[in-house]
DNA sequence: AATGAATGAGGGTTCATTCAT
DNA sequence: GATGAATGAACCCTCATTCAT
């Protein structure tokens, strides 16, 4: 019972951190923020309730740690992009990983897209959401410039409207929903098939 | 001196209703079902709290009466399609209604959108949104078949999301949103401006 | 439709407030004073709720016109009892119309039964009960002594106590109790059977 | 510092337990359930309205709660009495008990006799009160026959009678209510008296 | 770092009572 | 004499948050 090294308080911390921020975004993303309680976080967590405002200020403070996160674990998605030589290669790369990501991040995808529609009850989020929005559109533009479509700016429109749209159909009808048949869809459409 | 007739209770009756009905929908489509009280209903539908209960016997059963109005006023506005005679006309009308429905009657669509990410909250609503979904499906798939469309079951899909989609970046962006440009480039894809 | 007499008026004015007073008295016994809403009242009676305050002016009010017509039903009760010559005579009276009064005037008993248990509550009637409590028991005394019962006094006690704990007992078990086998009990102890 | 040992919560708990189940006690007792809200409970208890549902479900459950406690009380009054040998003294020790209930734990006598006469509202306690009846009667049958009571079938059904009449008087009149004399009348009747 | 008892504002709901007709 | 829509206080209960340990 030698007093714990810092390096082991940290890990500690992380981990009860973590736990509760896992457990928060489960539920969240299943019962919806405001449905959702402190206890029930506590519990699902395994930590007593008073330990989250150990981490958290606030059950809101809470919800933006875990919005930051997805946001940032979103940017890492699509991190490797720009390393890709061919703009075709680009498209389907970003196309692929939003597919991906609806998929394995089922439930920040599904919070994400819940809050979208109450931003104005998130002023926080509301600025960085948009953001997403205004600086996805130039790019997929000039992706979609690039590998020849005639009415890129339309198209650009058309194609983040899809995506949206298919992540909403996903989290509605989820295991019914024939995401890999959309991404194929979406892959010939735009022409993106290996080998094609 | 004597009673009001029965006639007179039941127009009392039916603007109340209505005032609450009008006054929930706003709050529930603008803050979410969850994180709206009933004192904001009353106090936005300039009434006692206790009335509201003359009217519905619980929150849950204000929010479905408002859902099944919702659903009924959608039935309505896809209605007409049958009677036109022509397929693209028909895909055409299908389209604007849709473009109709989002931007006149934004609070319905708002709120039936968050309710649809949150289904397994609402048992009730569930069965009901679900056959929507599947029964618009194979209708745009006979239409876009009729007007030669090549993979009439893939675009389906496809448009369905795509119209789910622009819904909720309207939603999001709202009067950011070029919505009109969106109807424009549907009808431009699928051929459907008049004198075309 | 010429106008009503004032007699026809009267009348209806009677049938109404019967009703209500009814419809109160049932459920008041049934489901005790502070379980019973106005409008239950008003529903069983038939009546609009608004109606129930023009002939009392509130909850209670009502519940002390049907107290005070119960007590008024029981002092007709034992009325005759004085006409009757012998004391036998008067003792057997007396006990018979308890139990009658136990039987046919059910919920009578029961509300006031239950009254008694929480007089603290109810002021106005508090010392009407006890004057019928301390006003039996010297009669009873002296029944019993008349009749050549050794200590009347005590006895006196023990039966009005019999008395009140058959009646409990009855409310309880109900159609399950020997109402009818504890009358023949109080007769053979006191020798009241007829011709013996 | 570190946490509460878990023997310090369960005694914290245990006190406030018994704190709220002694003021609803007292309150339900005398004001009776439906007529006292869990404010006054809570201020009667000297704790927080929100803590009663720490340890109780609902006021019903509280209100349960408090009613098992009472019977487990009550077995516990009468549980000497078959370790004493002679019928004489147990009928003695039966009905010494019966009236020391009524006077040392007159908020559990009131609380469930007034109780007893609304059985049906209160399904869960209906068969528990019913056993406790009709396994009172046998008992008191058995002991009356033994010290050579003539019909002690019948004496059984009055003594019964009695005990419940004398309880609810008490209730009624209270300290004006000369509860030792019963006693003594009773004990006089059934020849009970030491050294008799 | 962690516990869970405790608080009290505010939630949904009920209900005695009023009042225009 | 009668109706029932409307009110608002008070009900039971939930929950984010605090705090002593």
């Amino acid at each position: 019972m030698s007093p714990r090294t810092s390096k082991q308080y940290k890990e500690i911390r992380e981990q009860s951190r973590e736990k509760i921020m896992m457990a928060a975004l489960e539920l969240f993303a299943g019962r919806g923020f405001h449905n959702t309680s402190i206890s029930q976080i506590a519990k699902q967590a395994g930590v007593a309730k008073g330990l989250i405002y150990n981490y958290f200020s606030s059950k809101e403070d809470l919800l933006h740690a875990i919005i930051d996160r997805a946001l940032a674990e979103g940017d890492e998605f699509f991190a490797k992009m720009t390393g890709l030589s061919d703009a075709r290669q680009q498209l389907r790369y970003l196309i692929g990983q939003s597919f991906e990501l609806m998929e394995t991040q089922f439930d920040y995808t599904k919070l994400l897209t819940s809050l979208s529609l109450q931003l104005d009850q998130f002023p926080g989020i509301m600025e960085t959401v948009r953001e997403k929005y205004s600086s996805t559109l130039p790019l997929l533009e000039q992706l979609l410039d690039r590998i020849g479509v005639e009415d890129a700016a339309g198209e650009a429109k058309l194609l983040a409207a899809l995506l949206d749209g298919i992540g909403v159909q996903y989290i509605v009808l989820h295991h019914d929903y024939p995401l890999e048949e959309m991404k194929q869809l979406l892959y010939k459409r735009y022409n993106l098939n290996e080998r094609s």
